[in-house]
DNA sequence: ACAAAGTACTTTGCATTGCGATATAGTGAT
DNA sequence: ATCACTATATCGCAATGCAAAGTACTTTGT
């Protein structure tokens, strides 16, 4: 898969489903795994830089498996944040497929 | 204008317009610019890279006002490139668009 | 004649970031 | 004991957008 393309919409995949629930790390590899290949070495630095941009917050909690998960949760910065990507992958994805589909000039 | 959006688009979008007929780079620069910001820095590295690959191949043609200019056309495997990579973002598109509006789970 | 603006290509270097590899560590099954 | 799964963290490499600077030709205005 072309790696490349993953650039930018990560950010934006990772604040969206937090945004629908509070998820830890390894719980949210396995969910936007189902979508496109990531792996633990990209969602890990990618919530480092989240949550030093103040768009997540986190919290440990005891698992009944294995070692403590932490937790992410959006903050309202992160909501505001998540709403302008949106916005902002929609109008680029319309811009390269006009590009794509032009048949005119 | 997030630039990381752009990484693995370029390609494809440049690809695209070249494959509906030769051109060169200052009029890449001017045609791309209007769907996405791009600059020669950008521009003129990608098709060498291109070049590089094969998928595109160029020639000179002197110009009536300016410096000659390098035009480019694609290849064989340009365009063999082009359906592979305009099939793999549709279904990137697609997988980042579900993620974005799954409310289930 | 000279400056400025538009056209046109190239190279250098920096910043960002996906990800393979590796380390650490707890739980449970074979 | 060994393997498999769960879980977090860090290092270093490779890819690439792009600002900036350099080269160079033509046209237009003063």
């Amino acid at each position: 898969m072309n790696s490349q393309l993953k650039r930018g919409t990560l950010e934006l995949c990772a604040l969206s489903v937090v945004s629908r629930g509070d998820c830890y790390g390894y719980e949210l590899v396995n969910r936007i795994s189902k979508c496109m290949e990531v792996t633990e070495g990209t969602i890990y630095p990618l919530m480092k830089r989240l949550k030093d941009g103040g768009l997540i917050e986190s919290y440990i909690v005891e698992s009944p498996e294995g070692p403590p998960r932490k937790y992410y949760k959006i903050t309202q910065s992160g909501s505001e944040e998540l709403a302008r990507l949106s916005e902002e992958w929609f109008e680029f994805t319309e811009s390269v497929n006009k590009l794509l589909n032009r048949e005119d000039e």
